[in-house]
DNA sequence: TCGGTAATTCTATTAATATAGAATTATGGA
DNA sequence: TCCATAATTCTATATTAATAGAATTACCGA
């Protein structure tokens, strides 16, 4: 597999982490994830989380920048969804960082709930 | 352990994202991870990485207010090393929502080793 | 206590980002 | 074609972030 992490792949996953790096994204993200893999109307967006169209706008814009988020137009609405190749990606970035080029985090405590101690 | 996150916990882990949403702070944090546990002086990281001391000084105090880093006095010398419990718990939060709260990302797709594994 | 190295804090500047009202564009139905 | 709705783009502002030289603080050995 890939030797070693280009500057241009560490300097996009970087422009990942920072568009998802506001609260107002963050949430964004974890709405269409929770209606993935249909996604949702801008409008529902807006209205779920409370945020004037202009500036969800660009948050969306922002997330599509980086491939975080898909969409496609249905009629007079624009339906956006999370892209989970991007988040495929990412996570597996941020797992090889600490767990496989490095033994920071032991694989077996993600997933665990809760910080009850391991073997 | 209660399954739903806090408003605080999701603002938490943007701040982290976005602490890792530079290029500069991603090369620190992986850096860092390559020589973890011992973590690095802050004069080896700033000659490795080519970043000014007062530069490099704010994006470690960057990193440091989000718990991504952890640092100890040694003498003269400021060591710093990856929190990998933090480091651990935005990787779990990520994995949460990608792969078990929903099933937009296939955990086994995650760790790319090839394709010898899954149904 | 002095001198030297390490790192931070001070100060300043520049660049980016977040926010949101107003205007515009896009779409489809009557 | 005209209207209503959806969403973006325009415009403006305020806040925050990134950068880095200069000054300061911290530590230690001689």
């Amino acid at each position: 597999m890939g030797a070693q992490q280009s500057a241009e792949q560490i300097s996009r996953f970087a422009d990942m982490f920072s568009a998802m790096g506001t609260d107002a994204r963050l949430r964004i993200m974890r709405l269409l994830l929770s209606a993935h893999p249909d996604g949702m109307v801008v409008s529902e967006i807006g209205a779920e989380l409370d945020i004037p169209a202009s500036t969800l706008s660009h948050h969306l814009e922002k997330l599509k920048h980086e491939e975080l988020v898909r969409v496609r137009r249905e009629g007079t609405y624009l339906r956006y969804s999370a892209n989970a190749d991007a988040l495929r990606e990412l996570l597996a970035f941020l797992y090889a960082e600490c767990c496989t080029r490095n033994k920071a985090v032991q694989p077996e405590r993600i997933v665990r709930f809760g910080k009850e101690r391991g073997p």
